[in-house]
DNA sequence: TGATTTTCAGCTTTATTTAAGCTTCAGATA
DNA sequence: TATCTGAAGCTTAAATAAAGCTGAAAATCA
């Protein structure tokens, strides 16, 4: 994650810096809005940190300047005009979040762990070997390859994928996707780990569906021929 | 723009929900955390805007279930709790933005539009593959060539640009287009989907709405013939 | 009235179930 | 050690069921 601080004041600057780079951001500072503007634009940062109250450029020119080239990265802003009439300039400058100094590290840590969940669109999916299962979708996805997997194709392999290489028995597999009072029987589950395997090999996976006899199945990576 | 209002104080709440109107968003409320939280669950709306004290569920809890069941809605977290710990767990809850009470009008407007701003709202049109859809005049445009669009089509269309390439269930679209207690059923989305399907092929489009079994719909562009 | 929305029945496509025959494996037998 | 045998697992194709699509008529709105 990056992070841009504009910001003149150099002390503040360098221990938001600072603090940051304690939590594993990666951080860079501007010290005039000109510069930052010019950083901002690059299109580069997962989120800027603006200070209002600058030489050559203030807080509100730079998120305006920066909104008008298409840029859509975080602002947070960041200043020691608390009015009412600020906050709401400063929100239709392009900022995201406005918050007053003297602020609580705490607080600033928490906006921008606000700010920056929104950019991570968190994808939901499971993964074994090369391959993963995008749980929105339902596609098997193996190295740029993908392929649509069916409703009942997509309960068995989410079941082995949660299990990761534990083994899951027929009758597991049966109630889980079946339902324990279905009259569905074994041969369902053979059939399916039949269509999963042709799917699998399809993509060009590395995993694959073990059988150990009498006792079910689990997922392997093999490195074979 | 669908927004939910989630407030015990039914005066606030109808308030908002008469500013917001006036504004021209399609608003809806809920009188308590437990039914609110289950509205926003739908993932039908763009903002919800949630108070923090409340029978039954208070806003932290909401927001925390609403973000642990995967949905992303914006969520802007308006209470009298003004302190510090109290703003900094509300934005840990999954929080968006924290605004205290009572607050400006102006103020609360300028926040929804900033939140609103991230989801592409500002914009008067909505884009996709080689076409879009003007939210004036309710037109698909597609090279010069544009049709009229019915009111239901226009909210169903909007929907689907609005999530892009991701993937609305029937239920979802019946709920945000009809809803979530319109006695409305999924033949009526067939058979909007129909109709824009004809209407996009005859200004030539190349974008197509994908049905995917049991998951829904979906845009796509295509390449081919 | 004309446009829009709803309803509905039958049609198409795709997923799931069923069933029969095939292969593989492990222990038994010679 | 070789081979036999029955159970377990695999494969395939056909039958059935479910989801999605469509066109036309009926109802409603403006």
């Amino acid at each position: 994650m990056k992070i841009l601080i504009i910001e003149d004041e150099r002390l503040l600057a360098d221990s938001i810096k600072t603090l940051l780079e304690s939590k594993g951001f990666d951080t860079e500072v501007a010290y005039d809005g000109e510069t930052g503007k010019e950083y901002a634009e690059l299109g580069i940062y997962d989120l800027l940190i603006l200070d209002v109250m600058m030489p050559r450029l203030n807080g509100y020119e730079v998120a305006k300047q920066v909104r008008e080239k298409h840029c859509t990265t975080p602002i947070l802003m960041l200043t020691a005009k608390s009015s009412v009439e600020d906050r709401i300039y400063g929100l239709n400058s392009g900022a995201d979040y406005y918050l007053t100094k003297p602020f609580d590290t705490r607080e600033l840590l928490a906006c921008i762990n606000a700010l920056l969940r929104r950019q991570g669109s968190q994808v939901n999916e499971l993964t074994f070997g090369n391959t993963s299962l995008d749980l929105e979708t339902g596609m098997l996805i193996c190295n740029g390859k993908s392929i649509r997997l069916s409703a009942k194709e997509f309960d068995v392999m989410r079941f082995l994928l949660q299990s990761q290489n534990r083994n899951l028995s027929k009758e597991m597999i049966l109630a889980r996707v079946w339902g324990y009072d279905s009259n569905a029987v074994e041969n369902h589950v053979e059939v399916y780990v039949g269509f999963l395997r042709k799917k699998l090999q399809s993509i060009g996976s590395n995993v694959v569906i073990r059988a150990i006899r009498n006792l079910g199945y689990h997922l392997e990576v093999t490195d074979e021929c």
